[in-house]
DNA sequence: TGTTGATTTGGCTAAAATACCAAATGTCAT
DNA sequence: ATGACATTTGGTATTTTAGCCAAATCAACA
């Protein structure tokens, strides 16, 4: 693998890596839910510090996957890609497809 | 977020983990490709050890992405599913609005 | 100007992920 | 059986990620 494709396939590992986490996933989940939300708002849900939720974010962001505006004390979150529902039916389909290997194997 | 809710988002976090590095995304890439790859080829491709490119195959199964073939004293890797497309997709569309971005940035 | 509320950042510790080498395992042909 | 491959697994060192608290910023408003 030359240094170019290997440098390619970083940038996407970037993007990828940004979403493999629980608690970024349910962000990004939700914002294609809601259209946009404040950190205060993401920190309730996900229940975790305020700082680590804006941590998360910030990570998002630098790979692209969201953008913040700050009106007043607030910063809301959106999603700058509209595809990422694609991403989550693909995970679905896989969810399925383990639970069905999954059946398959216990009905012997 | 409830314990359901959060267990919903951690098996979906896992499949989005097992394609968080640029090795692994090169072999759901490739398999994509070509329907089937024997672990030395891989290796061959990806660059690293072999036991490493084993690991992140063993890591791509678990997660149920791919499955495995003995034959002979060889072992094929093929994807499960076929959704996967769609994870690139996405994956090259917000790299294009990142590129986008950056090009407005410079052109200031 | 001081206080309060929202957010980010510094510092730190604990946990997870990576990658290599060496050794073990399993297969095939000699 | 023995040797040569192909692959996985054990062990380990290094790096990266995660999460919390405390401190720093910044906006709004009394």
């Amino acid at each position: 693998m030359d240094s170019k494709t290997q440098a390619r396939y970083e940038a996407r590992a970037k993007i990828v890596k940004a979403m493999a986490h629980p608690a970024r996933l349910f962000i990004v989940d939700e914002l294609m839910k809601n259209g946009e939300r404040c950190v205060c708002e993401l920190t309730e849900m996900v229940g975790s510090d305020m700082s680590t939720v804006s941590r998360h974010l910030a990570l998002l962001r630098s790979a692209g996957l969201v953008e913040d505006e700050k009106r007043g004390a607030m910063v809301f979150y959106r999603l700058r890609v509209k595809c990422v529902l694609n991403f989550f039916d693909c995970i679905e389909s896989v969810m399925e497809c383990n639970a069905k290997s999954q059946r398959e194997l216990l009905a012997r």
